[in-house]
DNA sequence: CTGTTAGCGCATTCAG
DNA sequence: CTGAATGCGCTAACAG
């Protein structure tokens, strides 16, 4: 592989002329015109890369973000989120000539500890740490004194926390879909979502739900149901919703619309509402929250709260990137959040509400 | 940052012993117990952490396996590809100390010119391209000399390549497919798929399966649909598959079962066929090809040959590691290729054939 | 058994 | 306007 020395040579020039003129500092510096094609010149002759080890020592710049995910298996709903993150936060930072490193969980070591590693090592300038996915609780060196040195964005941080953090809108959300159900009529609705989240006695997501649905007056229930992680097989959140619901339609459903607490929650739904001969969005109307390819794939189509993944990951690689560049962004006071809003795709599982 | 030099400050040793002890060499040169105790010690009050760059520079070696992907816009499939790939690339590779990066296009530059770009500059030590997703016609670098000397995998290539390959025996799938069928009693089979990939008149899958047919004694037919890159979001392709399939129930079926080029072709079928008032499996039986999530959330449950995609991932991650580590390697036949072989997922798409 | 020395490839300061 | 000198942090060969 040449180096700089390989161009210098044959361009019968300086190294650090070479180094000036194919960095475009030669203006700056002065150097002739004619010298600095010839120096281009010899650089494409002898096929000259620069190295990106010895830049990036130099530099003190690892020009990488990395992105902790930390997959339990072959997860599908994890799937869908990193790959939407990451467009996100490739979006973000391509063009700043950064690239994207994906920090994996290795047998015992947390994807977040790998990543704090990978940013003690220089290796990374930055870390992004998807708060639900990445088990924050296992990140041991989060907590230790240096953290203050080292740059990470927590996306949807699911406690209270002093790093820098994007968010989606998940209340505002919530209230897109109460908002859209209430205009159409309805006045009682039916929350279905797992029992708990990590360790609060119920979502954050429900308890939006619920605030929402009494500010707009509407009447209700929650069915809750036990989630032991097996939400990360698709199939089982699908049935483990549709058991719950079906159980209560053994009674006269006293409500004509269902928010579920994934677009997984509500296929799972819809399924028990069929089983029970109810139509949709004829007798209910059925609202999801994802917008994951599935939405728009089900009979009938799903009306879900679009996530904006893919914002979330733009937002967080844009902070990533000020973080690193502008010096003065890291005296910022602490915790300082971003947030996104989500937006609600309508399709064709809710209508007006049916009379009673 | 802490350095070597601030840690044998601290231990009172040169730098050269830090480093032995550091890197475990302190037995083969013969350093002291004592002494080595000493330095672990001091290393551990500075907070010393090797820097990566310094490490590589001298090392000659980036610890990095890049993972090259060509996503047009937010795909769907594509996720689920890459998440299954990179899942078994990093299993492979994170014991031996290395990395995964995520080489995305960005603008006008291919994820594969990216990719060879990092390769150039030593960020990269290997790079996997996956041939179907990543547009390997946009790799116009893939081309130039030098290649000869990066290193460089393809999984699933859709052409002849001197580059050393991973693939997913196809053949052996599709034959799966065309067995259990044969097996059920089922005598005409349709395939359904698209027109054409890339340049080839007809894709690889269904030629595998008509000489599958042929070889089981089996008559059938085949509908192709065209697939102008449709195939990114899944709705649409299912949608075009079951458009090409409702056009064709006008008339009597004269097939027991149909094989479809994946599973949201093989959905678009299904629901094709209940418009059309047949029923899944006692009328006609479906056979998917991916086993992706939907397979198993879709009512009835799919059967569908299993593409095991970590596992091809986990191949190349090895291939790569080999062929860093083994110089020897390198100079094997050009064009080597490893060889996955897919299993089958029966469910309950698939049954006896009904008699005529 | 330990310390000194010599680069790896690059960017930059400072003389010429 | 150009080139020689310095050091980033690390490792490995070689003296002491």
């Amino acid at each position: 592989m040449p180096n700089l020395s390989d161009v210098a040579k044959r361009a019968h020039v300086s190294i650090s002329t070479v180094s000036a003129v194919l960095r475009g500092k030669h203006t700056t510096v002065g150097i002739t015109e004619l010298c600095a094609m010839r120096v281009r010149q010899a650089a494409q002759e002898v096929g000259y890369v620069p190295n990106y080890h010895a830049r990036s020592m130099r530099l003190g710049r690892a020009h990488v973000v990395g992105v902790a995910m930390q997959l339990p298996g072959v997860s599908e709903t994890g799937s869908l989120y990193f790959n939407g993150i990451c467009g996100g936060v490739h979006a973000a930072i391509q063009d700043e000539g950064y690239n994207l490193m994906l920090i994996r969980n290795a047998g015992r070591t947390g994807a977040v500890d790998r990543g704090v590693m990978g940013l003690r090592q220089r290796m990374l300038d930055g870390l992004i740490i998807p708060g639900r996915a990445s088990n924050l609780r296992d990140g041991q060196t989060l907590a230790e004194p240096d953290m203050r040195e080292l740059l990470v964005v927590v996306l949807d941080p699911p406690f209270q926390t002093d790093l820098p953090s994007v968010a989606l809108d998940e209340v505002a959300g919530v209230a897109l879909a109460v908002q859209h159900l209430a205009e159409l009529g309805h006045r009682r609705v039916l929350w279905l979502g797992p029992d708990q989240w990590g360790d609060s006695p119920t979502t954050g997501r429900e308890q939006a739900f619920i605030t929402a649905a009494w500010d707009a007056a509407l009447q209700g229930a929650s069915i809750r149901y036990a989630d032991r992680r097996s939400s990360d097989r698709l199939a089982n959140a699908a049935q483990a919703a549709q058991a719950a619901l079906s159980e209560r339609l053994t009674q006269d459903p006293d409500f004509t619309a269902i928010v579920g607490y994934n677009d997984v929650v509500a296929i799972g739904a819809m399924q028990a509402l069929q089983q029970a001969g109810l139509q949709v969005p004829q007798d209910v109307s059925v609202v999801g929250f994802d917008d994951g390819p599935l939405a728009q794939l089900i009979a009938p189509p799903l009306t879900t709260v679009s996530h904006r993944l893919s914002d979330i990951g733009l937002q967080a690689g844009r902070l990533v990137l000020e973080l690193i560049t502008d010096a003065q962004a890291r005296r910022r006071p602490r915790g300082q959040r971003l947030v996104v809003s989500p937006t609600l795709s309508v399709r064709h599982s809710t209508g007006p509400a049916r009379p009673r």
